[in-house]
DNA sequence: ATTAATCCACAGCATCTTAGTCGGAATTAG
DNA sequence: CTAATTCCGACTAAGATGCTGTGGATTAAT
């Protein structure tokens, strides 16, 4: 006797990852420990860069108690090679800001760090539906990229002062 | 002479999964298949529900091409769970919207199918500069959560409509 | 020249999330 | 009863993420 299972299952012999999935507009911003980390990091920068001063990876993740130091240097990596910040290597070597805090925005950041996303996107017919959908969190996206593009490092480093002022060193 | 490296150098001697890294706030809203899959779905339902007919799993798959059957059930119970949908078993059975289209909006939605997000979360000690990367990101947080909860089901569907009748059926 | 400090590079590994599947149980119509 | 359909939990595969290990390459101090 041959049963119907018998017969659907060669259909798995493959997985049929549905064809026509592209990789969505993945630019929905997530803090993530990797762009928190680039920017602690990058706010570290600010003071010894504004004196020429270079600074060393563990100098930087001395500040931030959990800072892992080894995938520190790739995320530096990366901006380095993004142009954020600039180093020097040797003895005596480290990093320094490559740009003044107010022209970095954390959108260059983020995007840096997140990859080529926005890949060009083959619009694969998409039903009226799903246009509406999309519309929506375009939209959403839209701000988000704004809010990011308009913030900058140096945005980002007065906010953290202020703070600092108001309620004097409870961390170590 | 004792460095400091020294000191720091034991602890790694265990892979040290960053104790406090906390499931960051987790809402911020990506355009995922499923969260896609489902509003196809609630939209598809719009039509039947509003003359008290109930539609089967395969009928919706049908209107939209890619929606693989099996998946879309799963979601579907995630949406009747959350009271978004209701449900008639047996034979003749199929899916209803709970309410009226106008009431549901995308956040409930998405929140439904994220999961639990945003868990009390220990705010574990902070320091300033983190402090300050944390409010651009609740402040991006905030205004999607807006943006979604201000958009209902409806909408979408208004939006697709107009869509329609700009440009009559190239999809299949 | 040697040595030590530091960045550079790439490969690998553990964990988590996501997308999707499977097999079958429960329920209802005819 | 039988067929249709939802319900449910477990399973798998692939990818992303957050690291770690190892070994260079480059420069400064001696």
């Amino acid at each position: 006797m041959l049963w119907i299972n018998d017969c659907f299952r060669w259909d798995h012999r493959e997985v049929q990852y549905n064809d026509d999935r592209c990789p969505r507009s993945s630019l929905t911003v997530e803090l993530t420990p990797k762009t928190e980390y680039a920017l602690l990091a990058l706010m570290a920068l600010i003071d010894g860069s504004a004196q020429g001063k270079a600074m060393k990876v563990n100098q930087i993740t001395a500040q931030h108690g959990a800072i892992p130091e080894r995938y520190l240097e790739q995320i530096l990596l990366v901006l380095r090679r993004g142009g954020i910040i600039k180093s020097i290597r040797g003895a005596r070597g480290g990093y320094l800001l490559a740009r003044e805090p107010q022209s970095i925005s954390l959108l260059e950041v983020v995007s840096l760090l997140n990859g080529s996303q926005n890949a060009p996107g083959e619009t694969t017919s998409v039903s009226p539906e799903q246009s509406a959908i999309h519309q929506v969190w375009e939209q959403i996206h839209q701000t988000t990229r704004t809010t990011l593009d308009q913030t900058t490092l140096q945005d980002l480093w007065d906010r953290s002062d202020r703070h600092r002022s108001s309620s004097p060193m409870y961390y170590i």
